[in-house]
RNA sequence: GGGUCGCUAGCUCAUCAGGUAGAGCACCGGCCUUUUAAGCCGGUUGUGCUGGGUUCAAGUCCCGGGCGACUCACCA
């Protein structure tokens, strides 16, 4: 193999010049089809005249005839070229055709003997010349890592994979259209900014030259969002990309889609129904029904209303402790068999035991309610549970799908929860967001806000395990060596 | 970043007592005018991820590196 494009890659290429030599032009031009092959496919009628165009899957010569799969965007057809149809100089020509190239065909439409609905070519134009071998077509591809890397092969090849892109886009639009029917405006807050607020997530870095500043991608939309309550819009969502600069796996990708939905004048519960609503008209969309049998062997139910309950009940139910009284908060946990450290406060032990002991086997969704304050800056505070706030978290098949909570609009007093947690950080570079504060100074609606991970939810929708292939393409690392790296 | 596992033809996979690599599909040639994982006959295909080491001999054993999957940590 002298070419890195492997070695069938001389042989097409030689099959291109000798279409070319005889006048055969390889990259064509507009061409216009009556119809998708779905289209043809649902109602078939035999005798129709019409135009179509994709790509070749499979070749089934028989000497004078041929048959062919041709796959477009909608489905897959058979295709037959006989010779005395399309003449021998054609047929010749469409020898040389081979698969992975993309075709336009006319024809008329019948069922072979074996009932196939067929078009009946009577004449074809190549469109596109393929120079690189498809993989295979009964094992399809399954190398997760030519699947994320080349992710045009994955699609050509592997249908599935293609119909949760297009499950992907329905959800999206069925949630604009959720939000938009509501009164929602649909809004574009910036996605540089020169605080990375409204979560703790380490932000990457990046520098604008005419400027001179640092800029930071954005970690949330959250604190820009909530200007625009201080303006007057009342009811805004941003549907757009979040990017955290932590670990990968299976259920994080650096840049991944954020919903954040904010109403004036509601709060969490508004929030927790709007969910519920939202989630479950998505499940109907994609399964037809509320609930669904996943490859794991569980059935996911989406039928409201969901279970509820409280962050300590939700501990207690499991390691037995109420972790907001217990005496001995440490001890208690290293009772449970939670790893703490000693400097770990009585809320973030709580919330470990959680993430520990619960979380994981939450599986049906769930709203888990009442998170200690000193956790939630921006969240308002309960009434008569001052150390509490009034935000829940949505659990689905282990995993936190959704995070909302009643805004705290007050400014001085979100000015000190800033401070207080400003405090406990340890990037002394941090500040807190003056003009944000600023802004709850002139005055902030009540509100409930509400951010759902679009990636998690297509999880869901679509029983996928891994985050990756939810996203088109996921970030991998390079192939690429650096060879200054390289013996490191 | 840590741990475990993986990487053999374009794709899906074999070879596993260390003796210098195979099958199916794809591809090339021949036959075949309703096949559909078409069929029949013949054929080509590999720096066995990469770099070292042990050995008469390494895809196979040992060590370094790369990438990936899972997992722990960080986080959503």
């Amino acid at each position: 193999m002298s070419d890195e494009r492997g070695q069938f890659f001389e042989q097409k290429l030689a099959n291109l010049k000798a279409l070319e030599e005889i006048g055969v032009n390889a990259y064509g031009k507009r061409f216009e089809t009556t119809s998708t092959l779905e289209e043809l496919r649902d109602g078939f009628k035999e005798g129709q005249i019409v135009k179509a165009a994709g790509r070749m899957m499979a070749y089934r010569g028989h000497g004078k005839s041929i048959f062919i799969d041709m796959k477009d965007k909608s489905s897959k057809m058979q295709l037959y070229f006989q010779k005395n149809i399309i003449g021998e100089d054609n047929f010749n020509i469409f020898k040389k055709i081979e698969i992975g190239d993309i075709i336009g065909v006319e024809g008329e439409t019948f069922f072979t003997r074996m009932g196939e609905p067929t078009l009946k070519v009577e004449s074809f134009t190549l469109l596109s010349k393929s120079l690189l071998p498809l993989p295979e077509k009964w094992h399809g591809l399954k190398d997760v890592e030519i699947r994320y890397r080349q992710r045009y092969l994955d699609l050509i090849v592997n249908d599935e994979v293609r119909q949760v892109f297009k499950t992907r886009s329905m959800i999206i639009k069925n949630i604009r259209n959720f939000f938009d029917s509501k009164g929602f405006l649909e809004v574009e807050t910036p996605m540089m900014q020169s605080l990375a607020g409204g979560a703790t997530a380490r932000p990457f870095e990046t520098f604008h030259n005419a400027l001179g500043i640092p800029l930071y991608l954005r970690i949330a939309p959250e604190l820009y969002l909530k200007r625009l309550l201080v303006g007057g819009l009342e009811r805004v969502y941003e549907i757009n990309r979040n990017f955290r600069n932590e670990g990968i796996s299976r259920r994080h990708n650096p840049e991944f889609t954020m919903l954040e939905v904010y109403q004036a004048y509601a709060d969490y519960e508004v929030m927790m129904e709007l969910t519920e609503t939202l989630v479950s008209e998505l499940a109907k969309m994609v399964w037809g029904d509320t609930k669904r049998e996943m490859k794991d062997g569980n059935v996911l139910d989406f039928t409201v209303p969901w279970k509820r309950i409280t962050l300590t009940d939700a501990v207690k139910d499991v390691c037995s402790v109420d972790f907001l009284t217990v005496e001995d908060p440490h001890k208690a946990a290293r009772e449970c068999d939670i790893e703490v450290s000693p400097e770990m406060t009585r809320d973030e032990i709580l919330t470990q035991a959680f993430e520990s002991f619960v979380e994981g086997n939450l599986y049906q969704p769930t709203f888990i309610t009442e998170y200690p304050a000193s956790l939630c800056p921006l969240a308002k505070t309960i009434d008569d549970k001052p150390n509490l706030t009034a935000r829940f978290e949505l659990i689905v098949r282990g995993q936190e799908l959704a995070n909302a909570y009643s805004e705290l609009n007050n400014p001085v007093e979100q000015r000190k929860r800033l401070m207080d947690q400003l405090d406990k950080s340890d990037d002394k570079n941090k500040r807190i967001d003056e003009d944000f504060v600023k802004a709850l100074e002139y005055g902030m609606p009540p509100a409930g806000g509400l951010g759902i991970g679009i990636d998690r939810l297509v999880m869901a929708l679509t029983d996928s395990d891994s985050i990756r292939d939810v996203i088109l393409f996921p970030q991998l690392k390079p192939e690429a060596v650096d060879t200054k790296s390289e013996n490191e």
